[in-house]
RNA sequence: GCGGGUAUGGUGAAAUGGCAGACACGCAUGGUUUAGGGCCAUGUGGGCGCAAGCCCGUGGAGGUUCAAAUCCUCCUACCCGCACCA
């Protein structure tokens, strides 16, 4: 018998299936029992090619997809890349290419393994997010960002990476370092594009208890938007007409306010410059104090610093107590109101702050909540964690931010949007792109580019010369891809309409309060602005959400510095792309991520071979004794796949294979074959063809259904347990009865011996399940 | 500190409250016209036993139940998210 060759087999099959169009969906009218959206996050193209992680997520969304296409819908798999911004410029600059070059060798390299891996894309939609056809649509968006007033400028205090020399999100400081090189991040203040998601705060949180996503991201969401209900209470400064605002979710301590703080950066303090008698000792802390960065100051611990604003004295509302002020680096500006009321009978370190410096500290009587807001005339307010999406980057690779910018001395017309129909705003491409570590962009000295015309009264202007945000290309993708030919609209209204949301978004939980977040945002905005028509989850992107595991590789996860990272091409050139689909789907649980280790893959390999080898064994009569565990297992893996449990999917399927060993027709041959297509698609549809000459492809084959009367079992082991121990098994015809049972139960030789001289108390039956008797 | 998760053989892992360890790797023994990292069969949690069978066993300590890996309480370890958040 001719060994199985996965090479010539995979590649005429792919090439193939490309040629015939089998994955690609009616778009405009989608078949069968209609559309079906299954998306996977695409991959950004930052290293040397696609590794194993992705693979392991792509084919883990695919066979849900394939699963679905066989079941009668007209299922949607596009794929692309996310190859602008920081990740893919930063590879760019570290193998030394323009990153516009190294994008076409990467894009090559992408597809290429992407096809190998055999996953039953939409190949027509792909897109490139730095394609000008698909950017000039990201430009748009922070058009209408602009007009509907979620996009503006504001200068403040914002995460600066010292290596990527540019400013950041919140959401991409882990840790208090740069999400793509780890650098410790500094606070630089500067005046920036802001996307103001702040506004959305409420809906993101309330809408997650309406969509099906997997709990940790709704979780991680959660806490992110981090909503606070309490009161903002104002303290008046004693002979002044200021007062300092407090934010606080416990106003009945208000009785043991003994002091306050104010941020370093508080406003508050310089336009108290004249009350404040030590002015020069406050003005040296402010300056040391900003000076810090965010990590020092964590650093620092709980060793707490901060100097007394001599002169100025609060009242505190609740008692009418004059209390001293102070300012303090403990307290975080963006933070509440950047000022607080310190109580260190509650707040341990409002505790260590008056412990250090002398402060006295009193116990407050517990009083009410709503009471004390209305007696110190304070207002209840709710308070979010939630920043607003810095949107600005000091970066080339990205798409140009379409703002233009008419000086006063000229018109004087301030920011004003480019005209839509002059997008896209090209991104010119430029000898030097390296970041240029001012608090501009490479751009801003390409005179070419920036110099141009109020859009407005036609005077000299100039263009904004940072880029977007990368998460700004991704917030919006999956609009895209259905509408990815039409040249007049970013998405079609009547396209998008059939299409959207996604059914399944299938992704990696690192993006829990990035990507995640961000697509939820954009899309809600979009809904409200009535340009996308999804209203029945309040403009949510997708019904369904399912984040897999992490793929880590030696008990480590994979990265270029440990040097454990997993090439898939050697594997799919060794074994074949059935065999890594399927190893690395056995390796546990979808949503648990697994240890990419070699040894396993031995088991898949000989479970392969002898698919293979069944083709010889085909009888011309069905095999009775088979229809049993052939339609135990339609079930088993119908429920399994829908579930993602792909691993116990895959050895129903290993204990079928050894059934079929005794015999099997065409037919049931069929059955199997459908089973394992999802995951296996090149054999299976190798053996669908040249051995059952079937003519059309077996992934657009009707999904098998089971007979529920040929699962059901005619004869039942029942377990017989004394005193809850297993001691004996009977099998009897399905639904006996407890007195049969339980008679035949006591013929046993050793239920005989156990219950020899005793008494049953009583007797547990479960039907076709047990006896228990008690003694 | 707060929130979430995980803990089962030598290994990856299965198990609607109902025979713990399916399936697979590895290992052992035997077979095979097996050059090979091939294929087939059997065995493989620990202990006692020739066997039938018995005892112990799902991170630890309790509890609920006829019956617990599974439910409850407390504890331990590790992983993830957030964090001087007022």
């Amino acid at each position: 018998m001719p060994k199985y060759d996965h090479k010539k087999t995979e590649k005429y099959w792919q090439a193939k299936w490309l040629k015939e169009k089998i994955y690609e969906p009616d778009l405009k009218s989608p078949r069968g029992k209609g559309k079906f959206y299954n998306l996977m996050m695409f991959p950004y193209p930052s290293a040397e090619g696609l590794h194993v992680g992705n693979v392991y997520a792509f084919v883990g969304s695919d066979i849900y997809g394939r699963y679905q296409r066989m079941r009668g819908y007209d299922v949607f798999e596009p794929i692309g890349l996310d190859g602008f911004g920081i990740h893919s410029e930063n590879y760019a600059l570290k193998i030394g290419k323009h990153p516009a070059d190294q994008a076409k060798i990467s894009e090559k390299k992408f597809y290429k393994q992407l096809r190998a891996i055999g996953n039953g894309f939409a190949w027509d939609e792909k897109l490139e997010t730095y394609d000008p056809e698909y950017y000039r649509w990201t430009q748009w968006i922070f058009i209408q960002m602009f007009k509907h007033g979620l996009a503006y400028r504001k200068k403040q205090a914002v995460n600066w990476c010292p290596s990527c020399l540019t400013v950041l999100a919140d959401e991409q400081v882990i840790a208090g370092e740069c999400e793509r090189c780890e650098s410790k991040v500094i606070k630089r203040e500067l005046e920036q594009w802001f996307f103001k998601i702040t506004d959305y705060a409420e809906r993101l949180l309330n809408n997650l208890d309406k969509i099906d996503w997997s709990e940790k991201i709704k979780i991680a969401q959660r806490n992110w938007i981090g909503k606070n209900t309490g009161a903002l209470i104002g303290f008046k400064l004693q002979a002044t007409s200021y007062k300092i605002d407090v934010f606080t979710t416990r106003p009945d301590t208000l009785f043991g306010a003994t002091y306050m703080v104010l941020a370093p950066e508080h406003e508050l303090i310089r336009q108290l410059k004249p009350q404040i008698q030590n002015w020069s000792g406050v003005e040296t802390y402010i300056n040391t104090a900003k000076a810090k960065t965010t990590e020092q100051r964590i650093a620092e611990g709980k060793e707490k610093t901060g100097v007394e604003l001599k002169g100025v004295m609060a009242v505190n509302p609740a008692n009418q107590k004059e209390i001293p002020v102070w300012v303090a680096d403990y307290v975080l500006t963006g933070h509440g109101t950047g000022a607080i009321m310190a109580v260190p009978a509650h707040d341990e370190r409002d505790a260590e702050f008056a412990k250090k410096f002398g402060l006295p500290v009193s116990d407050a009587p517990l009083v009410d909540n709503e009471e004390i807001i209305k007696k110190v005339g304070g207002q209840k307010i709710t308070n979010y964690r939630l920043r607003d999406w810095l949107i600005s980057r000091q970066r080339y690779w990205g798409p140009p931010i379409p703002m233009i910018y008419c000086d006063p001395p000229a018109g004087g017309c301030n920011w004003q949007p480019v005209p839509e129909e002059d997008l896209p705003v090209v991104l010119p491409k430029v000898k030097d792109f390296r970041p240029t570590g001012t608090d501009k962009s490479p751009l801003a000295s390409v005179e070419k580019f920036y110099q141009t015309k109020c859009p407005k009264c036609g005077g000299p202007a100039r263009r904004e010369t940072d880029v977007s945000d990368t998460f700004l290309d991704s917030a919006w993708y999956y609009l895209r891809y259905p509408s990815v030919k039409d040249k007049k609209t970013p998405f079609g209204p009547a396209i998008t309409k059939t299409w959207l949301p996604v059914d399944v978004y299938i992704g990696g939980a690192e993006h829990a309060v990035l990507h995640l977040l961000y697509v939820r945002f954009v899309a809600m905005a979009l809904h409200d602005w009535g340009l996308v028509d999804f209203s029945a989850k309040g403009g949510e992107p997708a019904t369904r959400f399912r984040a897999h595991g992490l793929l880590i590789s030696g008990g480590a996860k994979m990265s270029k510095s440990r040097g454990n990272v997993v090439n898939p091409d050697e594997y799919i050139k060794k074994y074949g792309a059935d065999v890594l689909r399927m190893y690395l789907m056995f390796l546990g649980p979808f949503d648990q991520g697994g240890d990419f280790r070699d040894e396993g893959v031995a088991g898949i390999v000989r479970f392969i071979n002898r698919v293979w080898s069944l083709k010889e064994k085909i009888a011309s009569q069905d095999s009775l004794e088979l229809n049993r565990p052939l339609h135990k297992s339609i079930k088993k893996v119908s429920e399994d796949i829908a579930e993602l449990h792909y691993n116990t999917a895959i050895s129903q399927l290993m204990i079928l294979s050894r059934e079929m060993e005794n015999g099997f027709s065409a037919e049931q041959l069929e059955i199997f074959l459908k089973l394992l297509a999802p995951f296996a698609p090149h054999i299976t549809e190798e053996i669908w063809h040249s051995i059952l000459k079937n003519k059309e492809s077996i992934h657009i084959a009707p999904w098998p259904e089971y007979n529920p009367k040929l699962i059901a079992d005619e004869m039942i082991d029942f377990i017989i347990q004394i005193n809850g121990k297993a001691r004996g098994v009977v099998t009897l015809a399905q639904n006996s009865t407890e007195p049969e049972v339980s008679a035949a139960a006591q013929t046993n030789a050793n239920i005989k011996k156990h219950l020899a001289d005793k008494t049953i108390i009583k007797t547990v039956f479960v039907p076709n399940r047990l006896i228990n008797f008690v003694i």
